[in-house]
DNA sequence: TATGAATGAGCCTTCATTCAT
DNA sequence: TATGAATGAAGGCTCATTCAT
């Protein structure tokens, strides 16, 4: 790697967390020459404005997560406990994986009127992450632990959309209580497809 | 209404839905002398500053949401039709009863890392709107509706967050195809619960 | 006049000799600020940008220059007089009558292969000019002080480029020696045309 | 020509028509790293600040100009000949010799109150180009072109002068209508001290 | 109550320049 | 000689807020 393309990747992993916790609106690119202790100019030699520093960070920030969400479902053998560690790996959403929590949450909301590029990048994450759960539901079909007829694709949207859901409860709660009856619930409907 | 009390209630009108689809930090309060057509001067008289005028207008979504969504589930008598109708009243996060969609979504995911205030403010809606679905179920449980083993509580935490993330998912679409699965979904969790 | 037209006028005021000296692209708004006293928010709350700004300290250079030189030919009765009051009124380009010389030609050449608005206004100024002096001997022709054939407009045209390629020349040799030699030339062909 | 005169000499003719063209506060050197395609480095290499770069652009500007006038003066053999030549070289400052138009206009303007050594480079080529008029009327006279008692001096000036004012008037109507009667009334001038 | 002029910190971005490689 | 990363001052402009009228 390039010094050039070694600062781009640092003040991209900077700056990352901070657009994730206090948003792209909020985040002035000053603290982002804070966090890296880089000049004003610097930074703008390596993007050529925010909006494509903040398109890179939002992609670094979700590749994060599926990064460390795919290394974690690595341990698990059945489909059922890649499911059921799908569900852990969300557990406490005020001890988020990254910093600031669901990358799709933040960046999709605050998108989703303003930002047509972000939001566009949120939806193809979102959909990935559905396909992810979809994928692992049949070949559980498929090598016989779920019950053939389990509407899979049904199933991926309302657990992506009740997990997403249960993060946002949680992070306003300050506390995990509501996500744990949320991923009770989500274990009972999978254990109720498990042959 | 004194005239104060008017223009106060105008400026909030006016500033909550810029707030709910820009977002507040994006918001500024220029927006809102524009949309108002009053004067910088004149927000200043009825609101001492920005944070104050936001926490209205944040209360001012949430009720109007509130209000819409009383409003119409008054036109159902049953329980199950209550919940039926609730689902239906989301049914199209992109044509949203509230410009900029559901203000708990927006404000709570914009306020948890950065605005204790407001985090606060969606957390008490959130919670109430969790009660009015678990006391619609109650009361269906206790007119024989539903089956008597039915944990409404944790139902109305599945069914609320279910929604909320299928907002999420509709709105970075652009299309309520997948809330129409969760609808459906969750009509059929509903159906199986009826006596 | 209001205060905010008191304000702005001045700004006009402060920021014309700046642009008519330093150029417009290498006038801050910073030196504006400086020359005013005013802050930077001021600035712009009585011009929406420096474009604005701009276009205003054009005009009012040109005004002034005009209404200098308009005031200063009414002190001559004849026609013959007015042309030598106006050949005078431009004897000595390193005193110009307004500081940085004449915004004609200043903004002229910096306008024409990048500012359209600007150039137009500059166009329009040097037309005037020219119909001021076409106007003049076709009034000492139908007197009788000159003679009928002259052809007025194409003199305005000689004497006026005649000027400005003057100013440039005394400006750039930081004395005026050229321009006496114009004026010399420009007032013997008057002469010759006089009855 | 060594590499690094080559690339010296490649710079000044990328970056003299932009100077030209846009003026010199109004180029960045960034402009001319875009111009040349070469690294910022690399312009640092050859030109140890903008100054320096400005001042040899300047120059070749005004070469180029001087040059190709040289060049078409070249195929006339009388002296009348060349001061036709010479006007008719300017006809269309709308489609100028060379891009943006008169440098000793363009940074003579630019310069004058700002600038000295520019000034001081223009104020020689001014000089110049005066003088080689009056010798090619010098010459006319001597060899029985001219009537002797013409002043040269004085319409060597005048000339020039009015052609400058002929390139400002033209330039900012953006045709040459002006020019053409500037063109035609020299001739006639020139005719007159024909014999 | 309402106005809008005034403020100055802070925004994103560009500038000319330096320097290690 | 050539590169391009790094700098920090300065650019135009917007921000929330204050205050005299």
């Amino acid at each position: 790697m390039s010094k050039g393309e070694e600062t781009r990747r640092f003040i991209i992993e900077q700056a990352a967390p901070l657009f994730n916790t206090k948003g792209i609106a909020a985040t002035a690119m000053s603290d982002i020459m804070e966090a890296t202790k880089l000049s004003k100019g610097s930074l703008y030699v390596h993007f050529e404005n925010k909006d494509i520093l903040v398109a890179s960070a939002v992609d670094y920030n979700m590749e994060q997560l599926t990064s460390k969400l795919l290394n974690s479902l690595n341990q698990f053998n059945t489909a059922k406990d890649k499911l059921y560690g799908y569900l852990d790996f969300f557990i406490d959403p005020t001890q988020p994986i990254i910093n600031g929590g669901c990358p799709m949450l933040n960046f999709g909301v605050e998108s989703d009127d303003t930002n047509e590029l972000i939001k566009i990048k949120v939806n193809n994450m979102v959909n990935k992450s559905q396909k992810l759960l979809s994928d692992i539901i049949k070949h559980g079909i498929d090598n016989g632990e779920f019950k053939p007829d389990w509407d899979y694709d049904d199933f991926a949207t309302i657990m992506f959309a009740m997990l997403e859901g249960g993060i946002l409860i949680s992070r306003v709660a300050g506390n995990n209580t509501k996500m744990k009856v949320i991923n009770k619930n989500l274990k009972k409907m999978i254990a109720e497809q498990t042959l």
